[in-house]
Order: C-alpha cells, then sequence, then structure tokens
RNA sequence: GCGCCUGUAGCUCAACAGGAUAGAGCGUCGGACUUCGAAUCCGAAGGUUGCGGGUUCAAGUCCCGCCAGGCGCACCA
C-alpha cells in the first residue's frame, strides 16, 4: 500500500469546495468537513454546504448544490434536496488508504494525564474507564502526529497516604479489607514504625500492583510523577510565582482563584503548615507548564469537574496560554443482579479492574468503556457483561478481522493466492485495471477510506467511541458482504479484486481497533 | 440553594461545531449452514428523543422554564 497522502479524503474533498466557491461564487467561506452519514445509503460522507452559502447567494440551496456537484464528479457527488452526497468511486477510494499518520496535529507536542490514582489500593472500574479512554485519546492524537507523553501523576503525598499507614498498624477504620491485610504481611518484613514512612512504603507496593494492572489492560506511560518528589523541587518557585495572589486567612494560606472565575478562594497551605493536594498540585501544573506543551490534556472523573476551574486559575498566572483540554470522564455506576453496589475503597468495598480483567476479558472491557461517549454515564452490570461475553460487540468487529485472515490463510492453501501481490501492484491505481468491483465492493473499499476522517473527528472532540461505533458498521457491511458474496472464486480478477477488498477492510479494522487499544486477532 | 453532566425502542447505548426517513447491539418473533469460520447473515415487531414554550428554511442537538437521576460545592484527595 502507498503511503504518501496525510490528507483525508474529506478534507480534499473540503478544499476542492473552497476553491470552487471562490472562483464560481467569488466568496470566501469556511467549508466544514463532509460528514458521515447515518443512513449508509446516502453514500459514505456527505455535505450540507448548499444550505449554509443559500443566504449568502440567494440561491436555493438545491441549485447550488447542482452548481457545486459537476466539479465533484470524480468524487462521486449526487444531489439530494440540496444534500451532497458522496458516492465515493474505487478509483478515488484507493488514493485515500493505507495512511500511517495524518498530519492534522503534526509538530504539536501535547501531554496527557489520565488514571493518576492514589496509591492506596488497587485500581478499580472507574479508574478502568478513565484509563481506556486516556489511552484511546493518546493513541489517536499520536496517530493525528502528535508528540505525545502519557503521564501518571502518582499521589504519593498527603493525608490519604498516612491513613493507609494508620490503616496497617490498626489504628484507622478506614482502608480496611482483604487487600490492605495482603500489603500489611509484605510491610511487617521492613520494620518500619511510624505512620508515615509506613504509608508511603506502602504507597509503593500498591503501586506496583496497579502497574501491572495497567500492563494488562495494555497500557504505558511515558512519565511517572511522584507528588512527593516534584513539589519538593517546584513548590518553592511556585508560591514565588502566585505570591501576588497569596493572603493568609485564619492561619491558612489562600489562593484567590476567584480572580480567575472561581467559586471561592482555596487553600494552598493549610494552618497546621502542610500543604493542600491542590497546593501541591500547583507544584506539578508548573512542572507541566515548564515542558513548553502546545496542549495540555487531563481525562478526569466527573467528580472533579469542580477542580477545573481553580486548576485554569493556576495555569493563567503561570502564564500558560496554549490550549487546556479537561476530557470529564463520567461515573460507572456497578451493578449486581441488576441492583446498585456501592464502591468504597475506604470502606474495603469495590471491584478491582483486576477482577472484571479476569471474568470479562481485556478487549472487552476496553471495548465497552469505548462504545459509550465519555460524558454519558455508565450502568456497568457484572453479570451482565459476564454473561455477554460471547455476543460482546467486540467480537462482532474482532470476527470481522478474524475472518479475513482466515480467508487470506484459506487462498494459500489452495493455491487461490499465488500471482496476488504481482496483480496488486499492477492493477492499483492502473488505468485499465483489471479491478472488478460490484457495489458492495464499492462501498466497503470507500468506508475503509473514510475511517481517517472519522480518526480526525474523534482527535478533534477528544472522543474515542467515535471509531467503535464506526468499526461496527464497518464490520456490519463486511459480515453482509461475506454472506453474500464468495471470495475465492475461479476468476483470477474478481477473486483477486474480492481478496484486495479484504485486505483493505482487514487494515481498516485493525487500524481502528489498534486506536482503541484492543486486539485485532487473525484467529479467534 | 448554586454549579456540571445525563434523560432517545423492553434493556444498554449511537447520532461529529443544528441538517435528510432518529441508528446499532441485547432481548422477542420468523427464516438461512454438503462450498471461503453460523462468534455470521436476511426479515419482522418495537419511538410524540422526560414535559412545556422559543429561535429558523431545518431542533434529539441551540435558548428559557419545569420534572427526574448522577456528581460536585473541604484547611480530603
Amino acid at each position: 500500500m502507498h503511503n504518501s497522502a496525510p490528507k483525508t479524503l474529506g478534507e480534499s474533498i473540503k478544499s476542492r469546495i473552497e476553491h470552487l466557491i471562490k472562483d464560481k461564487f467569488k466568496i470566501h467561506e469556511q467549508v466544514p468537513n463532509p460528514e458521515f452519514p447515518k443512513n449508509l445509503d446516502y453514500g459514505e460522507l456527505f455535505t450540507d454546504i448548499a444550505f449554509k452559502l443559500a443566504p449568502l447567494l440567494k440561491m436555493p440551496p438545491n441549485k447550488i448544490a447542482q452548481e457545486i456537484s459537476t466539479e465533484l464528479q470524480d468524487f462521486g457527488a449526487e444531489v439530494k434536496g440540496g444534500f451532497i452526497n458522496f458516492k465515493i468511486p474505487v478509483s478515488k477510494s484507493l488514493e485515500f488508504l493505507g495512511i500511517e499518520k495524518l498530519d492534522l496535529l503534526s509538530g504539536k507536542k501535547i501531554l496527557c494525564e489520565y488514571v493518576s490514582a492514589n496509591p492506596t489500593g488497587p485500581l478499580h472500574i472507574g479508574h478502568g474507564r478513565i484509563a481506556a479512554v486516556g489511552d484511546s485519546i493518546s493513541r489517536i492524537l499520536k496517530f493525528c502526529g502528535a508528540d505525545v507523553v502519557r503521564e501518571f501523576y502518582i499521589n504519593d503525598a498527603g493525608e490519604q497516604i498516612e491513613k493507609i499507614g494508620l490503616a496497617i498498624l490498626g489504628k484507622s477504620q478506614e482502608y480496611k479489607g482483604e487487600y490492605t491485610e495482603s500489603v500489611k504481611r509484605k510491610i511487617q518484613e521492613m520494620n518500619l514504625s511510624d505512620s508515615e514512612s509506613i504509608g508511603f512504603a506502602a504507597s509503593r507496593i500498591i503501586l506496583e500492583d496497579i502497574k501491572k494492572t495497567l500492563a494488562r489492560f495494555g497500557l504505558e506511560f511515558d512519565s511517572w510523577v511522584s507528588e512527593k518528589e516534584i513539589s519538593s523541587k517546584y513548590s518553592k518557585k511556585a508560591m514565588e510565582l502566585m505570591e501576588k495572589y497569596l493572603y493568609y486567612q485564619e492561619g491558612a494560606l489562600f489562593l484567590r482563584t476567584t480572580m480567575f472565575g472561581d467559586d471561592k478562594d482555596r487553600v494552598v497551605i493549610k494552618s497546621d503548615g502542610k500543604p493542600t493536594y491542590f497546593g501541591n498540585d500547583c507544584a506539578y501544573h508548573l512542572f507541566k507548564v515548564e515542558r513548553n506543551f502546545d496542549e495540555l490534556v487531563q481525562v478526569w472523573g466527573a467528580d472533579h469537574h469542580g477542580y477545573i476551574n481553580r486548576i485554569q486559575a493556576v495555569l493563567n498566572i503561570f502564564g500558560f496560554k496554549n490550549k487546556f483540554v479537561v476530557k470529564l470522564v463520567q461515573m460507572v455506576n456497578l451493578l449486581k443482579d441488576g441492583k446498585p453496589f456501592q464502591m468504597s475503597k475506604r470502606e474495603g468495598t469495590f471491584v478491582s479492574l483486576d477482577e472484571l480483567i479476569d471474568e470479562v476479558g481485556a478487549d472487552a472491557v476496553r471495548f465497552i468503556y469505548l462504545t459509550r461517549t465519555a460524558d454519558s454515564h455508565l450502568d456497568f452490570d457484572i453479570d451482565l457483561a459476564k454473561k455477554q461475553s460471547l455476543e460482546n460487540p467486540v467480537y462482532y468487529v474482532q470476527y470481522a478481522h478474524a475472518r479475513t485472515s482466515s480467508l487470506f490463510r484459506e487462498a494459500k492453501n489452495k493455491n487461490l493466492y499465488d500471482g496476488y501481490e504481482n496483480w496488486k501492484q499492477e492493477n492499483w491505481k492502473k488505468q485499465n485495471s483489471r479491478l472488478k468491483t460490484s457495489e458492495r465492493e464499492r462501498k466497503l473499499i470507500a468506508l475503509s477510506s473514510v475511517l481517517y476522517d472519522i480518526i480526525s473527528v474523534s482527535a478533534k472532540m477528544y472522543e474515542p467511541s467515535t471509531i467503535t461505533t464506526f468499526l461496527m458498521s464497518l464490520a456490519r457491511e463486511f459480515h453482509s458482504y461475506y454472506q453474500k458474496e464468495r471470495i475465492l472464486v475461479d476468476d483470477i480478477d474478481t477473486r483477486f479484486s474480492r481478496l484486495l477488498t479484504c485486505e483493505i477492510v482487514q487494515k481498516a479494522i485493525r487500524t481502528g481497533l489498534d486506536l482503541l487499544g484492543v486486539r485485532a486477532p487473525d484467529k479467534m
């Protein structure tokens, strides 16, 4: 496959339209990217540009659409009720396939921070959702050309760490439970006595468990930042930069975040002289700012939404003018037997991400998380997820991929593959091609090239589920095609054309699944 | 009380800066395996997009007011 066009099919149509309306109608107008229609009968892309131009040009939309579409015949443009639909011809689709990287974000340095769970217990299913979303966003931004740093902030300082220390000494009612007991057994060999050092030792042990879980879930981080370490390095400088906005009240040091739109001023140093979590976060964010990122992406549980304004305030104080994106991921409500199940780490009643992966499998768990948009509340019924593990949508998509692999295996076994690679070279993008494609193959190839537009959309919205949803419709088209059409037929041109279609679909599914962090198996 | 999020088919969810006949999966009902993998396909049933106003060529999407649920509103993290 070739690899020359960083532009997507949709972007290409868009810029063609921009030139067109400049020439024809003498206007400069921002043209939106063509969209993916809900209904595939309308083609693989459509644009509503004629409606947008109608009031400007004082012409009926249908007429405008007609005039534009005559110049877009090579993209398969058809006008219907003012809309311009694109049924992309095979030759055109082939120009936009096999892209390894888009240039939407090339040259951008982006920091993605996510999970950052307190090392006071194992990751639970809520962290799992954030992990899946954050990791997938990182993959998508990277695919769009960005230089992405994936960061985990370790909250290894503060009161919770002391509390876990106290719990291990048996002096606290919090963090009870089997897991803490197992940490306790490891700590006892270390001969520590005060709650703080015990708490810190515990946090390191727990962090190792967290790393193992993340690895099982397919997550890798480029950077691990310790709160304890970073606050000791950056607190002083942060305080100096914030000096103008600090004041004492009742023995505590406050930061005037209200000057930047926060509801109330926030305490950075408590009256007992210790920094708050937010106080240390100021230091951490100074560390972020000093690394000169073009964009800071933050994935948080929705319960942190009240935290956004104060961080924005701190970033303003530090002079950060670049893009700050907060992706809020809504809560996961755990259901068991269809009934709400209350989780609490401090109470020791939670379902760990590890347990969930054990029962349902990493691929299925990730796919379920990424099927929903991040801001929809998610009811996760454990029993249902287990029960449906064999009829989960993830297998639908993976199966489509496995089927394509299987076809190539079968073709090779039956000596129906010989000459395919040469044939492909000779007929890819060639005039007088021996490629024989029906409407079904045309559509599959077109959809596969539209994938890259879908990826752009998901990057702009920081929303992996866009890709998930698209993959399901691509898989649906493929399964339907497979059922209807025999691939390994005698006629060589037909057989190779169909194999090529399968290869293109396979590549698209693999690319998409990879961005979700889900495996694309050759056999199931 | 204030702020953020959500309300779409029996259930779980889609619908990309407002666009076409609101789409899937699960479940239900009826069909398709002597041929490349039936973890599949084909078909049917299922909707006043929580309610009421408004904005316009066009509203699930935007604005206002209700109703219901979730989450915040710490010198916790």
